[in-house]
DNA sequence: GCCCGCCTCCCCCGAAATGGCGAGTGCAGA
DNA sequence: TCTGCACTCGCCATTTCGGGGGAGGCGGGC
């Protein structure tokens, strides 16, 4: 590993606050001598922050033109798990190429690479670094560091973890049948359906169903089964 | 990166079938001198599988006894994201005592380092090398290897992934509205509120639902939840 | 041995969701 | 320009869900 990630390393283990993880970044980036790194969390409550080397109006920017629900970055990096160049993105909306332009405007890209990492319980990071140098200097970069980068971006999440277990609610456990309950009706049975499948009559159904309600403190069914999900409890 | 896990990857990346991981494996194994390299992985829809040195007689009797339900290494690896030392986990219960056992006269264990990874529609693998040496010994392989055995199992997720996608149906696009509808819904409001969240009628939500729902091909609202979380189109 | 959690079954009723019928505006890409 | 898609609104009948009761057996942990 190259001493300019060790360092970064060393400084996210010893970080006690997201303060850590920013001077982290702020590291990384002088240390590898590229604009932007960029660290950015959603937790298990759907809080999202971010640790990184992005300017303020940048940020306010993006928020405000509620850019989160359209970035090809966010929006790709949803629906993969191994690291993605930007440039493999889908950038054909008016839009996303509205917002790339803005974001070199703003000192951002248009090179970036970002890591994806989910959790067990709906979280989701993403590990990024941008620049605005050329296709060719971004392709070495990126063959040189990638293993780097993805060790260090294990660290962040390590560590992001780490923050999120001091205050988390610990993840019911939910019997066998409740299970089995929960993963029926997220296949979109209904009730009556879900009962059949499971050979055992509608109402021991709900019960399963109402008993997995109450230990995920869900509001609904929906909710219930969202909470699964995100939680790693049942897959579809 | 040590020789034995490039030669590893590069068997990985060339790999066309499960046979490919199975012979990565192998390879590893005998590399790094230890008794069982396994990568086991459940894609999205919930099927499962395994590359590995696990001899069939163990996975045989697993399955046999349903371990899957009750394993240590799969339960603990499902709720975290960081790679795990087997010792960390909670083996108080008795039959987790008695599967550890059994483990260990089938020649798996006691020692043993799961690496967890999650994918974006369900999907879960673990990386897994275990061995039957002391507790010194295995902290000092792990210390040593820990990096490499992370940057392994990102190849092998890389292509358990690719196989995927070759039969994969493709993900719907969900407008803006019909994101954050879905998003209200997942959190547990019912239609009226999250009518009222987003400043629309109750109808017009519905519009959105129903929408979202005919292009993920949901039976009802809670299967559309259920596959646009399993598809990371909303995030709870 | 007792208690707790899990599994199973029954009834009732109000509230909520679903399905199908409409209709109109406005913006953006072919 | 025109077609399509996104966005917005209303009504009605039917199905499903949610919450409230109550009850018994069975197994494992303290």
């Amino acid at each position: 590993m190259r001493r300019e990630f060790e360092t970064a390393c060393e400084i996210v283990q010893a970080a006690d606050d997201v303060g850590g993880l920013q001077r982290a970044t702020e590291s990384l980036r002088d240390g590898l001598g590229i604009s932007h790194v960029v660290y950015h969390w959603v937790n298990s409550r759907g809080e999202r922050f971010g640790a990184g080397t992005y300017s303020q109006s940048w940020v306010d920017h993006y928020l405000e033109r509620d850019y989160l629900r359209m970035d090809p970055v966010i929006i790709g990096c949803l629906q993969r798990f191994d690291p993605v160049d930007w440039k493999e993105l889908d950038w054909s909306s008016r839009a996303a190429r509205t917002m790339l332009q803005e974001a070199v405007e703003f000192g951002v890209g248009p090179q970036g690479y970002s890591i994806p990492i989910r959790g067990p319980a709906g979280q989701f990071a993403l590990f990024t670094t941008a620049d605005g140098c050329d296709d060719t200097a971004w392709s070495r970069f990126i063959a040189e560091n990638q293993r780097d980068l993805i060790l260090t971006a294990h660290e962040f999440n390590r560590k992001a973890l780490a923050f999120e277990r001091d205050f988390d609610m610990p993840t019911p456990t939910l019997s066998p049948r409740e299970l089995a309950a929960m993963t029926h009706i997220a296949k979109g049975l209904n009730r009556a359906q879900a009962a059949a499948e499971m050979d055992i009559s509608e109402h021991t159904l709900r019960v399963y169903i109402e008993a997995a309600r109450h230990k995920l403190g869900a509001l609904n069914t929906t909710h219930a089964v969202a909470r699964a999900l995100s939680r790693g409890l049942i897959v579809v």
